[in-house]
DNA sequence: TCGATTTACTAAATCGGTTTAGTTGCTTAA
DNA sequence: TTAAGCAACTAAACCGATTTAGTAAATCGA
């Protein structure tokens, strides 16, 4: 049973390929109404399906797009997989996924590979290493769409949450909790837009309300190494921090090992507050308090701008800033 | 700056498009050193990047497979699918995901349009709805193979965990901790072996411990209606059980909030025991003792299968089935 | 020395569609 | 009456590779 091609279908239907092609593409315009029904019948007949490898050879369009991600296996990313994937299946298209594990070398591998296979599209969490490469795409005429970090020279069609506020509203919290001294728990930042507004979100909550600024109680953890100095360590110091506010999920899942081996009782002699939710934080011994963000709906939104940017290549640039949640669950006590 | 061909590059070289081709697919048979070195040259030289598509056209292979599975965002599926991709991506294949959240008209879908899309092979965590539909494309010569879940009339080329011994042990340890009477909770099962024979686990540790099988301590959880009867109420009962050995994530997660709602502390006045390992467990009020299966090592094996059997259509079929292990941790409790 | 091999290539068919530029037979409008 | 216009198709080029069959020159064996 040889696999049955356009041209069966046009000798079945007693018709040329180029009206069975037509009439796949809804193009109708001259087509007789006997015409269309015996094509019709044909197809059904036949049980035609057409090859998309070759339409896609003389169309350059793969119906496909790529993301580039950290890791599917993470909280988040896996549910920015998800949204980008759930939007682009209801418009027909395909996802292909690439885990970058934060090496800029995988994720320029990623972005070759994905071109090369001719992707209508790319969506990616940029690790910043390769913004020149993405430019590069993207001059070319590939649509690519950024989400979660925000890299200088990087601006445009970027789907983000808003950091900055978020930052500001958890630190207010706790400010409001009575704290005076709140440990902000980060990554290195200086290159990292959405690192850094972090930072100036914290800084702006403590200037909001009087307190002045700390060097000391910004701490610094590395993925690779852990924590650069021990935020523990500053416990034993005169003025101590009495909340802990870490930057990322990493960084919390850290840090909460580590108050775990202490007598500290988080929520209550000690706060914690962390950015991005956690899975089955319900049944934690003391459920974090968290600043949320909607990573489903990140992707989404990341699917639909880059599924416009494919179907119109001149369409505006587009920066997307989503909103993000404090959500108040029982790591965070009252100061007095 | 239009894109690079083949035969431009055969131009640029002095050669024949045949000669490019030849030299691309690493067939150097005859060719004179100076040719390849001619040819090489030119790719170099024009940045010459050959066009997947047409390759695919004419050779009907795409370097792609797809996995079916319920939801990245799980965390034994986003494991599998990590699996899967790092197999995939060493040997250059790629991976397009499709979720089924455990629907069938999903899976079929997802089924028809990988086929359509002419992917060289499928990895799928059948729902055993549309067994008839995998051993039609199989039988078309399309390589496919599953993983979670065996279901009668689709044992061919499979990667399962040993649920069974898993379940011997686990209701084993149980025993030896005094436990006699041990609620187990679970789907429906009559139809999916992978969930028999869990059962069959269970039962077979109680004979071998001498122990009554009692039907009334089976208890049956739904995936949309939740608990068809809610274990807790057995509690009340005379002869109450004094562990729940639940089958899979959501019953655990779902047991877990209702216990969380009573007085009962699990690990010392209750035990629960699960099948698959739980996110951020170390974080959890009570660390539950699981069942762990290595989802991460049951993508790649079924990956391995796959690109082995996409190499070698005739290559025999192949089941695989990996061993589970105890992990425990402190939900359950010791009875006199 | 001459046909048979072997070496080093190439021409042309092919994969299965899309699309452009026609073609053909009827209607219209002047 | 006749050129223009239109409806309803189709022929053939094209997308960019792979692959088969074939060719010309060099080498070999008897």
């Amino acid at each position: 049973m040889a696999k049955v091609r356009l041209v069966d279908v046009a000798a079945h239907a007693g018709v040329s390929k180029s009206t069975v092609s037509q009439y796949l593409s809804g193009r109708f315009d001259y087509m007789s109404k006997e015409t269309k029904e015996r094509v019709q019948h044909a197809i059904a007949e036949l049980n035609y399906v057409p090859n998309t490898i070759a339409r896609s050879l003389k169309t350059n369009i793969t119906k496909t797009i790529g993301i580039i991600a950290r890791d599917v296996t993470g909280f988040y990313t896996s549910r920015t997989i998800r949204g980008v994937d759930d939007y682009c299946k209801s418009s027909d298209y395909n996802v292909l996924i690439y885990n970058t594990d934060f090496d800029p070398d995988k994720e320029a591998q990623a972005l070759n590979n994905l071109r090369q296979i001719n992707v209508d599209g790319i969506i990616i969490s940029p690790s910043g290493t390769n913004t020149s490469l993405i430019n590069h795409f993207v001059e070319q005429g590939l649509p690519i769409v950024q989400f979660q970090l925000e890299h200088d020279g990087a601006e445009k069609n970027i789907i983000l949450s808003d950091y900055k506020k978020a930052a500001f509203d958890a630190t207010e919290y706790l400010i409001q909790l009575g704290h005076r001294r709140i440990c902000f728990v980060t990554q290195e930042f200086s290159k990292v837009k959405s690192r850094k507004d972090r930072f100036l979100g914290y800084c702006a909550a403590l200037k909001a309300h009087g307190l002045q600024f700390d060097e000391s109680l910004v701490q610094y953890w590395h993925r690779e190494e852990g924590f650069i100095s021990s935020p523990l360590a500053l416990l034993d110091q005169e003025n101590a921090p009495t909340a802990y506010f870490t930057q990322h999920l990493a960084i919390t899942s850290d840090l909460l090992k580590q108050l775990n081996q202490t007598d500290l009782k988080i929520g209550e002699n000690i706060s914690l507050i962390g950015f991005e939710d956690l899975p089955m934080v319900e049944f934690f011994k003391t459920p974090i308090t968290v600043i949320k963000e909607d990573p489903y709906k990140i992707g989404t939104e990341a699917a639909k701008s880059l599924l416009t940017l494919i179907q119109d290549k001149t369409a505006p640039a587009k920066k997307l800033v989503l909103p993000c949640t404090l959500t108040i669950r029982e790591s965070c006590h009252k100061v007095v």
